[in-house]
DNA sequence: CTGTTAGCGCCTTCAC
DNA sequence: GTGAAGGCGCTAACAG
């Protein structure tokens, strides 16, 4: 009947996808026959694999994953939970990981947290609905819940950007206490003392308050200390880094200001230029992570480069690692690295 | 046996999770309670709801969504293709998805085409195995495949950024050619008539071609020309743009250059006052976007302002107002603006 | 090499 | 209100 290709029941949007059966009705072979071809399983004779797959882009199959991965036990799809999309950091994570993840055929499911541990855990609990073969995990700070299901979760967990920790299966990121006291090693070197430092809200941002503890600590070694430090309860930008540094520039003007990252540091840069002061001459300035555009800028801000996309393509790779029975590191340091940069 | 919640076969990493079944056999109940109860059905009474659900969080209880979308043919999940991650423009985006769409359960399953058509039809394919409940996607280019395949696609699909398409079900965007002339009469209003224009790779990106053909249209209605027109086949960034910029003034020097985004503009604005150039005395600069960076520039960026965040929320609400059997507009403009900055 | 049988874990439909 | 039967579409395991 449906000979002719032409199938008057196809009204539009409603019509139901062909399954296994109808391709295997039409190609008069068993079900687990087209799903061998299709699969590609060598078990299944070249020409009747080649005839088969042939009706099945006739009939415009496509395989319901849903319950391939159901019934094989086996998902490709991998839970990816992020504290935030809102500047290019956990963008190119996402990209690496995306990168190496689809290159073997995985699809991440993505979770932003928000930096709210609360919502982190419900993100957790309901991307391992899923089933998912693995996760990754920028975390927000892991409730005792969210640990628990982790822990309990039967697949390769990565949680990604801080080396530091001790991860419940793997890490892979970078020490940022150690790249807070990199920074501070290297500004001591070149003779500054008096220092300040400006960011966004980091009670919720962990890994930012640790690059600022790394600093404190290192100044403290060399017998400086780290004078006003202002942070404000909101999203990290350009424009708060710039208004947050004219407020700091009305009082007592330090000879360093040490921002959370680069996006308040080239704020911070537009501020000092604004009021007229020369950088580094008058105050030097730096930031965390070596972005494109700190870079691009005439003087190229001082900062320390991270990186991110790195991190997303090792993070993928561990994990893939993991799902083909390999026994990947438990812990991953994929570095930092300072760039003198022009504004120190 | 399991008595006392101690199993001896948890290993570690590999003890499967508990079923409705377990649940049941828990509870005391059919499987069926177990999974009205869980989903917060009224069809349980309610001391016994609150029974079951006691029980199955004791046993730590996920749900197997898997199971539940394949039995229930209604996945909550929501298929979303992008061409790019690399700059905060589809981050932006993608944020105000999840946002939409986390709000009401539904999970975003992420592809990232390249800006390939090719591969965006492989993703395709790949994420309507999935029987997501809907796919919102930022083409690349679609094939012939790709189209058909979308058409044939039994949910709501909404093409997202560009709302001068014919959808092939909705779309919410702006229109970019539009955007193109606004800016060419802004920039005629104030008398400028000599133009450059400078840009990444276009065949890739249509909407960038599109706001060009705009621009250019509208340049000739006002009997001005596009000068030197450079596009150079790479991904758009600052530092291309300021590359790009110093290149061009090594020769004739136009009135005013025109970037394809805000990134390229920023590195026009650095090359020109590394050239020694006054901004806008001597030379004008526009970008594309309205990115927080270009407004918080000592002279704000003359640009047009997009509501990247808008679009994801809005395409979000479309999709499931669909989902909730409503009947949205085909096509949604979220409009853009001018901005018309310090740069021109 | 190909096919048969028996589920994967859940939800819809229909009895009670 | 609660439960039993059957099936969603696919694949593992085994049979031929």
């Amino acid at each position: 009947m449906a000979q002719h290709g032409n199938d008057p029941e196809r009204s539009d949007r409603q019509h139901r996808r062909p399954t296994l059966r109808q391709v295997a009705e039409r190609a008069g072979v068993s079900e687990i026959t087209v799903s061998r071809a299709v699969r590609g399983s060598s078990l299944v004779a070249s020409p009747l694999a080649g005839r088969v797959r042939r009706v099945a882009a006739e009939l415009g199959y496509v395989p319901n994953r849903l319950a391939g991965a159901l019934a094989g036990h086996a998902s490709n799809q991998i839970a990816v939970i992020l504290p935030a999309l809102s500047n290019i950091v956990f963008a190119d994570v996402l990209k690496g990981l995306e990168t190496g993840f689809e290159a073997r055929g995985y699809h991440p499911i993505l979770g932003v947290s928000n930096y709210e541990p609360g919502h982190e855990a419900d993100l957790i609990r309901s991307l391992l609905g899923w089933q998912p073969a693995g996760l990754v995990i920028a975390t927000a700070g892991l409730t005792r819940q969210s640990r628990a299901m982790l822990a309990d979760a039967a697949m390769p967990i990565v949680e990604i950007m801080d080396s530091d920790i001790d991860p419940i299966d793997m890490t892979v990121g970078l020490s940022h206490h150690g790249a807070g006291r990199c920074l501070a090693r290297h500004l001591v070197a070149r003779g500054y003392r008096d220092f300040a430092f400006i960011g966004h809200d980091l009670s919720r941002d962990r890994r930012a308050r640790a690059r600022l503890d790394g600093l404190r600590a290192e100044l403290a070694v060399a017998g400086c200390r780290l004078g006003a430090t202002r942070l404000r309860a909101s999203a990290s930008s350009v424009a708060l880094g710039r208004d947050m540094t004219r407020h700091l520039l009305a009082g007592r003007r330090p000879r360093v200001i040490c921002y959370a990252n680069d996006d308040m540091a080239i704020g911070g840069v537009f501020a000092c230029k604004g009021a007229g002061l020369t950088i580094p001459r008058d105050i030097a300035i730096t930031g965390f992570n070596g972005l494109d555009i700190g870079q691009a800028m005439p003087a190229p801000l001082t900062t320390i480069g991270t990186r991110r996309h790195e991190i997303g393509r090792v993070a993928a790779q561990r994990l893939i690692a993991r799902l083909d029975g390999e026994d990947p590191p438990r812990r991953t340091d994929v570095g930092f690295a300072l760039i003198p940069g022009a504004t120190s």
